[in-house]
DNA sequence: TCCCGTCATGGGCAAATGTTCATCAGCTGC
DNA sequence: GCAGCTGATGAACATTTGCCCATGACGGGA
């Protein structure tokens, strides 16, 4: 055992090794072979598994010029405090790229901070990804405080709430919610908010410095259906009632009005922290969620935002 | 002029969207040429751009990143055509611990070669300790020579001299020298030099492709005199002379000069193997070793270093 | 003890990348 | 208007990288 373990974490030092020559040092994979006394082909799987194990992270320095202009025309005419657009990669698939490494990047930003600030955590896969890019970080001096449960359906993790990574990360002070994301009644939901520490935690939430947020979409597969927090009747009402999409739970329409009975009742997120006080960025990009983005920015439900180019022509066209 | 800036402007852009598409977007160069019109080469040299500009920027989340760090810089300052440098454990008093596996580590790969190599071996307690980390292998084709005496002042075998220890475990040609450490006079140095066995192995000794030494202080408790090779009165004479440290027994001062008289006059330890044509790796760590390793990389009595973290740290200050 | 599944290894090959070189467009100064 | 210079371009080639596969080592379980 003791063994296994030396041995899988030589493995990553080693895969750590080779990723730096690699990726700092500018070897190519026969030098490295020959430095670390291996083949070739097992320097070009450190090499890749350093890469797949998120060890090596790449961040791009540079505002590029179509994308300050979007950003600047978004911020305009929305309002915001806040904008950022990072390039599209039309080819790609994913609906995370680019914006999970400029929001983490955003994020450090925050936390380097020498004073102490309240920061507040969303949900979602977006927020997750972007968390996978945070550098590790000494930041006892902050607090991170979620502002969704982290108890899913089942009774299990929620698999996207995301405050205990950060605090890992960055070793910050931790505030989560030990509740369920949906509760099963409004009455539930009045008497776990009762409990002291979680009036606590919404307390602190409320006052929060800065805010990042995902945004979730309504139609077909939306993640509160696909993750179980919501049934397909339950979807099928909210879209019958104009909903559009969701911010860590709370579902609006169109115009982003909170979507007036239905699960926002049962809702057990803390309430989206002051925009009048404080910074809520938003991390969201895709044709996809595009009626939701623009939803929410249109009533300040958030007033920054972080997108990608082709999201951000969209909410401009 | 204005022309001018919007070109290189949009070049940085190009590069920009280039390296981003590249490096977080995951796209081949061929890819990003169809997605930006342009041929394979051009997006390669603008790929290759945003790198030399500095608009991509690569991280490594591990403890070993910062060693690699440490390790190039270290190389760098001092012209180094080796420097390895193993994480520190803030918690253990030991003086090896980590060197002696990394030396280990970097001792067995030049074994491996097939090609016969001469390697010259010092002598002390990092050393020794890294010898005892070796894997048994077969190298009958190797030849390994020490460059110190192994005879004690009082007739015993010098204790931390490891010719039969690295011989042993390696299977390797092992030639050890019969001599003491330290002679009486230098009269009895050149005699025992003279006899024909000893030249010989003098001589081999000067061809070692590569070679590995430990750096002894000169400090309180300094090794020569902690093993007698030196008296109290010729130690307290070495540090009025301005002796900082020593290879070998070869005595040197704050700027890596042998000091001379002495017990240099005396020591009938091998020169140092040529730092023109091989390779000499100092194995040393330790704050109270730190201003002898400095000497001894300042004058390039060794042009290769293994150390750790918080040494190397200390080295660069 | 032996069998079997798992996994690391290195050979081999195709794809991707980096570099060199001849060419050419655009600009400068005469 | 033209020679000369600079720097971009793409063809061709060399190197490097990524991946598949056969092989063999290791460990767990019958």
């Amino acid at each position: 055992m003791a063994q296994r373990q030396d041995n899988s974490a030589n493995r990553l030092d080693d895969a750590a090794r080779a990723g730096w020559l690699y990726y700092v040092g500018g070897n190519t994979q026969d030098e490295i072979a020959a430095k670390m006394g291996i083949s070739r082909q097992s320097a070009q799987r450190l090499v890749s598994l350093s890469i797949s194990e998120g060890l090596i992270k790449v961040r791009l320095d540079h505002p590029i010029g179509r994308c300050l202009d979007l950003a600047e025309q978004i911020k305009t005419r929305f309002g915001l405090s806040h904008c950022e657009v990072v390039p599209s990669d039309p080819g790609s698939t994913s609906s995370t790229i680019g914006v999970a490494e400029a929001g983490a990047a955003e994020i450090e930003r925050w936390l380097k901070r020498p004073d102490p600030i309240v920061m507040a955590i969303g949900t979602g896969r977006t927020l997750k990804a972007a968390i996978e890019q945070l550098q590790p970080m000494e930041c006892p001096h902050h607090k991170v405080v979620s502002l969704t449960g982290n108890i899913a359906p089942d009774g299990s993790a929620a698999f996207y709430n995301v405050i205990f990574n950060v605090a890992d990360t960055v070793k910050a002070r931790s505030f989560p919610m030990p509740l369920p994301v949906i509760a099963s009644s409004a009455r539930e939901r009045e008497m776990l908010h009762g409990q002291p520490m979680i009036t606590a935690t919404l307390h602190l939430a409320a006052q929060a410095h800065i805010t990042f947020v995902g945004i979730g979409h309504l139609g077909a597969n939306a993640p509160l259906l696909v993750d179980g927090f919501i049934t397909e009747a339950e979807h099928q009402e909210l879209q019958k009632a104009g909903a559009v999409g969701e911010i860590c739970g709370w579902v609006f329409d169109a115009e982003g009005r909170l979507v007036e009975g239905h699960t926002n009742n049962r809702v057990a997120s803390a309430p989206i922290p002051s925009r009048e006080n404080g910074l809520v960025i938003a991390l969201a990009m895709g044709a996809n969620k595009a009626a939701a983005i623009r939803a929410a920015l249109l009533r300040s439900l958030a007033n920054g935002l972080i997108t990608d180019e082709s999201t951000a022509a969209t909410l401009l066209a």
